[in-house]
DNA sequence: TACATTCACTTGTTTTTTGCAAGTGATTTT
DNA sequence: AAAATCACTTGCAAAAAACAAGTGAATGTA
């Protein structure tokens, strides 16, 4: 557990310290899709990020209590990694940048679809969102 | 101008692709708060940005349309950096930073008041901030 | 019960990016 | 006319990312 170096005090920046890269986001993208991903699952992600990559991440993400390991229900050989509340407080960000995006890039259709449900109620939205994580 | 590599289609991937580094979103924020800034003026920001990493983060950004360069307005010799609509349309992202930042890390006074404003009529707050970069 | 496969990583090497120090030419100040 | 300031660029060392291969434990299969 090597420590965090800190830039400055501001929170943009201290942000960054943690999730500045172009890997980190994909992770907890993957975990508020998917809920529960073995190292298996991000692997699989349309993006490709190499193993050494991912394990070091998920040190990070864990390290930061963002994200947290816990066992696999029927198999001894695989990890679940799951977002903690920290982590799940994140999609607000993930939205915006998904609103983002969509005003000045192409947004898939099924996302898109999930973008209307947030125009309509944002905050109604998020807290669905985050009830269906306590189950 | 070299192409921009795009991993995927998501909008997270495609939003890291621009700004999933530890420099760009600072210089977001710069232009955030400062509305017009110079070269020289993103060199003095606290986290210590190198001067080649600044230049090239600055025409990547330019590419994207997100910043835009202008004259200064009194020197030949200096160079103005400001946000264009697309950049101004950041805000919401960098503010839910800041209020997730906020509930887990410790925010400098002057940051927690503006945030507090925030919290009171985040929407307003957005289009208030965004009307003071027209004129 | 043996063997191949899958699992979550680790290790080693190459390539790319970052960080640092110094330099450049155009402008501006003295 | 000289010195300082401006926005960068260049060269090099260090760090990080990308790529390929390997490891041992767990599991699935003949």
């Amino acid at each position: 557990m090597k420590a965090i170096k800190k830039r400055s005090d501001c929170p943009i920046s201290g942000t960054l310290d943690v999730f500045g890269d172009k890997w980190s986001f994909l992770i907890i993208r993957d975990l508020l899709s998917k809920k529960e991903c073995t190292y298996g699952d991000f692997l699989k992600s349309a993006e490709g990020i190499a193993t050494n990559i991912l394990a070091s991440r998920l040190v990070t993400l864990e390290e930061n209590k963002v994200i947290e390991k816990l066992e696999h229900p029927t198999s001894k050989a695989k990890v679940l990694y799951r977002l903690t509340k920290k982590g799940i407080d994140l999609l607000p960000i993930l939205i915006e940048i998904h609103l983002w995006f969509d005003k000045y890039g192409t947004t898939p259709e099924d996302i898109r679809e999930m973008l209307e449900l947030v125009k309509k109620d944002k905050v109604g939205f998020i807290e669905n969102f985050a009830k269906s994580f306590e189950s």
